[in-house]
DNA sequence: ATAATTTGACCTGA
DNA sequence: TCAGGTCAAATTAT
């Protein structure tokens, strides 16, 4: 039984890989063609959907040992997220499972990260588009660096109940471990908003998915020879202000940047093309790595089984019937 | 003046 | 009892 279960997820992942390289096939078709307001619509939606499923397929490898450790778990080097803290708060489990404290009874969305400081800074990881208030922070055990509390900006004013807790990594200070829960219900302005931000936010899974996307855009992670490949295709090459001279970001977050800020501050989070020749290259790059991390998944040991409550509470659903000339929507929730 | 951060105390679950 | 998470007063920054 267990076999059957065990290819069926391999072969899922394989599939999913499939996709990902299809639509990053599109997505350079369309950055080769002139740009007008068409394709860079198209471009977002394809960006959207590779981000979605680069992120589910990464979430697949780390919760299969099989194919190595988790770029979270794998350092060995007792980092409290990296070794006993990973069995607490698995990046793509809810805070529900952890038989830790608090919010036991709360049905948080949660989604960990491993982000770099900003611009090599040493003061804690690149802007995510949100306001965050810190609230606190702790020593943990066995940790060399404290834990810091955040929660929404606008917690009190709006009652956003979303927090993250931020923790330098032991073997690599200029990462970050980012924590998040909860997902954003503050609104940008004071307007009715968007139909699309609307959409988002009842999606904490596809936003926790282009946070979790985008921090790896410039994420170093250990991996094994499978988890590198798909690591890769997330992380290559990072959206630079050099790379993407059109958005001069100076953050890291550029593929999935902020494209909205609202007289509070509090920012909703799309995904902006970068329409310029180097960005063209970069996506011939990500289809040539997408492209070995499939072959590398569809030669790659048996995926075992993925766990019930993985699939059924972490993983957001992906419209296989969605086709790019239909309107927004190919991320749902199940 | 207001907002954000710091930090010790307190609370809660294991 | 302990460790992690949160509160809230004091402090600092804008």
């Amino acid at each position: 039984m267990a076999d059957a279960v065990e290819s069926g997820g391999r072969a899922r992942l394989v599939s999913e890989l499939g996709r990902v390289q299809d639509l990053v096939r599109q997505l350079e078709l369309q950055l080769r063609a002139p740009a007008d307001a068409a394709s860079v619509d198209l471009c977002r939606r394809l960006v959207h959907q590779i981000v979605a499923l680069t992120d589910r397929s990464i979430g697949m490898l780390h919760s299969s040992p099989d194919l190595g450790p988790s770029p979270l778990s794998a350092t060995g080097t007792g980092s409290p997220i990296s070794s006993d803290a990973a069995s607490d708060h698995h990046p793509f489990r809810p805070a529900t499972a952890s038989p830790k404290k608090r919010k036991a009874t709360a049905r948080w969305t949660s989604q960990q990260v491993r982000v770099s400081a900003a611009g090599g800074g040493a003061e804690g990881p690149a802007d995510d588009g949100h306001s965050w208030r810190k609230y606190g922070q702790k020593d943990i055990l066995g940790a060399k660096h404290p834990r810091a509390y955040y929660r929404c900006t606008h917690r009190n004013s709006q009652n956003c109940p979303a927090t993250k807790q931020v923790q330098r990594t032991d073997d690599h200070p200029a990462l970050f471990d980012v924590v998040y829960h909860g997902e954003h219900i503050c609104r940008p302005g004071g307007g009715s908003g968007s139909a699309k931000w609307a959409q988002q936010q009842h999606n904490p899974h596809a936003q926790a998915a282009l946070q979790g996307l985008s921090a790896r855009l410039t994420v170093a992670t250990t991996t094994t020879a499978d988890a590198a490949a798909i690591g890769a295709a997330a992380a290559l090459p990072p959206m630079t202000p050099e790379s993407c001279p059109v958005r001069g970001a100076s953050s890291p977050w550029s593929l999935a940047s902020p494209v909205g800020s609202d007289s509070n501050g509090c920012l909703h989070q799309g995904v902006s093309p970068c329409p310029v020749p180097g960005y063209r290259d970069w996506a011939s790059d990500l289809q040539e790595v997408v492209s070995s991390a499939f072959a590398a998944v569809s030669s790659a040991a048996p995926l075992p089984v993925l766990d019930d409550e993985f699939m059924s509470l972490e993983c957001f659903g992906f419209d296989q019937n969605f086709e790019i000339d239909t309107a927004m929507p190919s991320l749902y929730y199940p």
